[in-house]
DNA sequence: CTATGATTCAAACGAACGTATGAATCATAG
DNA sequence: CTATGATTCATACGTTCGTTTGAATCATAG
């Protein structure tokens, strides 16, 4: 067989990249970072991965082609299960975003780290990658829009497009999660270590997108007019 | 007087920093890019701000200082009329994310552009700049955030905390907007003008954010059980 | 054992980076 | 008009960047 050396040697770039990226970003990490702290000669990455925007592109790759299957399969099983009739709001939302945080859970696929990391990259301007996810995983999120349109029938498609992606927003903060929270506030939450956290993160998420989902729909007017609204639903 | 020449030098510098910053990111935005596109000397920098990271962080206080005022101003202003009484969590909600975004409509503020650097920001691992908008600004969420725990006693502080994140991020996705949707959607949402769609983007965040701040409390334990009650509630 | 292709290695490349320097140029006070 | 301090300028410094090269080393097939 080929390839025994090199398997280890690719792995353990990858592992060592996606933390380092994570912590300090892609322009941030540099490839004498990476090779020193992966323990590897420095052409490594260029003869295994051919240049160092390819690393960040596998980096993801490796992660997001087991996590958009599975968020596809969960989907596929709710809908095979429910027959004709539309699935529940939060039967989606779970497919989705509830997939995506119980992979934190899984340290041989990355763990929280990567979730961070993913979580950031959506915000940073790095072209290059961005075009990378848009045009690779385009198709889930269409899958998962054509659920949530079907799912809600009288909320506007702009409308439920728009609150997905507050959602990606309210999740990605919630991933990156314990740091910038210390941006909110310095008062210490929880004396709960990083598992319990993480249980009782996903239940918190979950609620808060749930309502922000369905919400009652903006009018496009005044504030006063909203707030009547708001009043009377709670 | 002095500082004739200096002015515009300064705010040139700053105007395509923050533009350049936005772009590109801090990492990935140079010195010769800076000064080249702002027509000033590549000296210029380093001789009226020190070094990058002191421009960097003028950059964000030139607009924040401004917006931190104008925040607790609008909540000053809500208190003082309410009186004794709790102010309504939309109140404080718009007080917060409100001012934010009709802070985007007035270009001589810094209008979307800075809005979207600002958002990105929070997720880059730029250390310098989380520190000094944590150190900086820290008051301002502690007033909000005391706020919201008078608006809201029944609800658990740490929970208020959570929401307040999450509100951050789907606020900050909010303004990244235009162009992280198209990743989530090829399909044209909205013909209109950019006027339109600022219009737009506050009444429909404003309800998004309202419904995930007073979602029902999550129970932290199976999803089921959660899915009951979400279904009770709807 | 030997040949072959895959992998690792030390070393170097040119380019770009942030910063520093000292002279030149400017605006203004006396 | 002249002196002074603020600002601009061209240029260079030392460092680090991503990438490339060609030889050395390895695992395996014949």
């Amino acid at each position: 067989m080929v390839e025994v050396r090199s398997i280890d040697t690719r792995e353990r770039i990858l592992d060592t990249a996606e933390r380092l990226f994570m912590a300090h970003g892609y322009e941030g990490t540099s490839m004498r970072q990476i090779t020193s702290e992966a323990a590897v000669n420095l052409a490594a990455v260029n003869y295994h991965f051919g240049s160092k925007e390819s690393l960040m592109e596998e980096v993801f790759r490796r992660r997001l082609d087991w996590l958009s299957e599975e968020r596809l399969r969960a989907l596929d099983e709710m809908e095979a299960q429910a027959g004709d009739k539309p699935l529940k709001p939060s039967q989606i939302v779970d497919a989705f975003f509830g997939t995506l945080l119980r992979m934190a859970e899984d340290e041989n696929r990355g763990g929280m780290n990567f979730l961070r990391l993913l979580g950031r990259t959506m915000t940073e301007p790095s072209e290059f990658i961005r075009a990378f996810l848009a045009h690779r995983y385009v198709h889930v999120m269409d899958r998962f829009k054509e659920a949530l349109f079907k799912a809600l029938p009288d909320v506007p498609k702009a409308e439920i497009v728009w609150r997905f992606h507050f959602m990606l927003g309210a999740t990605s903060y919630a991933i990156a999660g314990t740091d910038t929270l210390r941006l909110v506030t310095d008062w210490q939450i929880e004396a709960a270590d990083k598992e319990d956290r993480l249980d009782r993160l996903l239940p918190r998420l979950m609620s808060f997108l749930l309502g922000g989902l369905r919400a009652p729909l903006p009018q496009f007017d005044t504030p006063e007019s909203q707030e009547e609204r708001a009043a009377k639903a709670a």
